[in-house]
DNA sequence: GACCCTCCCCTTAGGGGAGGGTC
DNA sequence: GACCCTCCCCTTAGGGGAGGGTC
């Protein structure tokens, strides 16, 4: 039962629950300073340092870095602390927050990826299709010399201005008005969106032709001319936009010409 | 509606929501290099590349590494990105649970500090104190040389050997019991505990003797003293061992004589 | 033999210049 | 004037040696 009043560095590092390399650089940033010296150069430390090595070590957990740590070690107080530890307890929260969004995106993907691993690109179908809920861009805008980059960076402004706490890496895919389609214009979009982590706005539920193929983005033609051949031969009639998505993209595909597209037609039974 | 094929590396910066910092990064470590160099070694993209630069965010936001998107850049099948995504989703789960850990911790110590602000250390006070979930470490051993920092260091190693997964950082505290208490000996803890995230197990709800002094670890003399001649004097009888707690310690006060420690000794009314 | 010391180099994902040429 | 280039240095929290002394 003797109570020992000096550590060496190995020594002091176990019951510190730390490494010697860690307590060598809290010495270099002087965070930790042995609190003596041998003759022979060695650090020799204190148990009262093990207290220090405590708040340290809590500090770390909570996510606080060194210097500010440092900080607090020479000015702490029980009303700095409680105030400290709120400002962590607020970082903490928003990490958790941009974790679950990375998880909600992976999820998405992860999904979407599963569920078209096996897809038979040559039948086409009438499918009841549930509503979705997205985030939707406004009407692209192609005058004077805009291009459709420029459509596509205007919809990530007017996202991240109207939801700034929204995660604006999910995949976007793109809709194609009737008119288009009537008119056979199937390389401007009108309108981008995404299956956000909550969509503000809804494709409606109900039936629609599908058809798959694969190719690059814009490379659509022929499938959409399949689409509406196989509405027309069933008499059907079309009541609201295309829309195009990529489900197997850059993501998961090396070469774009294997992408494969999805289309969608929202139509009635005659 | 002119559809650019070639980006200078501001332009491909904005259309892919990054920086040219970004960009020179990754054309340095090989991750995306512009597809060509003109004649006065600008760098140049293209819109193709837009969708790589979105494989790498896609998967940047998912908190991988940039060497590993590189790998998967070279080799993405929807197989093999099925599966990375899964790894994913490992990792990032393992970060919530972490920092769901931290949010506790770091509760569990700001909680402590606002209660004990304000105490008043001349009273002592006879209190119903409700059931508190602790984990217990073991009769501590203190054969031969042994300190109570080697009583300390067996009480983590048992932890971590019996709860792998638990985090450590919490305040420990200790349990002195009946026979210590009666024979004076107030130096050497007979077990060490502390309030964990979920306690393994109980200190029973019932009546406490409530005492609080200022003081470094181990300066509980006064306090112990003080403790048991109010028990004497109102003639309770003494149920079980004494709880040593440090509610205002090294985390919050600088000097250690000026810590708060609160002793709670169950008794029954006789 | 086990421990201690002081350099010194390495890791992530870029950001921030400086100094000099190009649209 | 706005944009581009190539160095070069800096940041976190240590880990991993090398080369040489100490218990």
């Amino acid at each position: 039962m003797t109570r020992k009043d000096i550590f060496s560095i190995h020594d002091f590092a176990k019951y510190a629950r730390t490494t010697r390399d860690t307590l060598l650089h809290y010495d270099k940033i002087k965070l930790l300073t042995p609190v003596t010296r041998g003759e022979n150069n060695y650090r020799y430390y204190s148990h009262g340092q093990l207290a220090v090595m405590n708040l340290i070590r809590t500090f770390k957990t909570l996510g606080m870095p060194l210097v500010e740590i440092k900080r607090l070690k020479d000015i702490r107080t029980p009303e700095l602390s409680k105030q400290l530890l709120g400002n962590q307890l607020t970082r903490i929260n928003e990490e958790i927050d941009k974790l679950l969004h990375a998880k909600k995106l992976l999820e998405l993907i992860k999904d979407i990826i599963e569920t078209h691993l096996d897809i038979d690109e040559e039948i086409i179908t009438l499918q009841q299709l549930p509503e979705r809920s997205i985030v939707l861009g406004k009407q692209n805008d192609y005058s004077g010399t805009r291009s459709d980059y420029d459509a596509l960076y205007d919809f990530y402004e007017d996202c991240h201005e109207k939801y700034p706490d929204l995660d604006l890496n999910y995949p976007v895919w793109a809709i194609f008005s009737q008119e288009r389609l009537r008119r056979r214009e199937w390389i401007w979009p009108d309108k981008y969106y995404f299956y956000g982590p909550e969509g503000y706005e809804k494709i409606p539920p109900g039936l629609h032709v599908v058809g798959y193929k694969r190719g690059g983005y814009g490379n659509t033609h022929s499938l959409y001319e399949r689409l509406l051949e196989f509405i027309d031969e069933n008499g059907y009639d079309i009541t609201g936009p295309a829309y195009e998505e990529y489900p197997l993209n850059e993501i998961c595909v090396l070469n774009d010409e294997d992408y494969l597209i999805a289309i969608s037609i929202p139509v009635k039974i005659a």
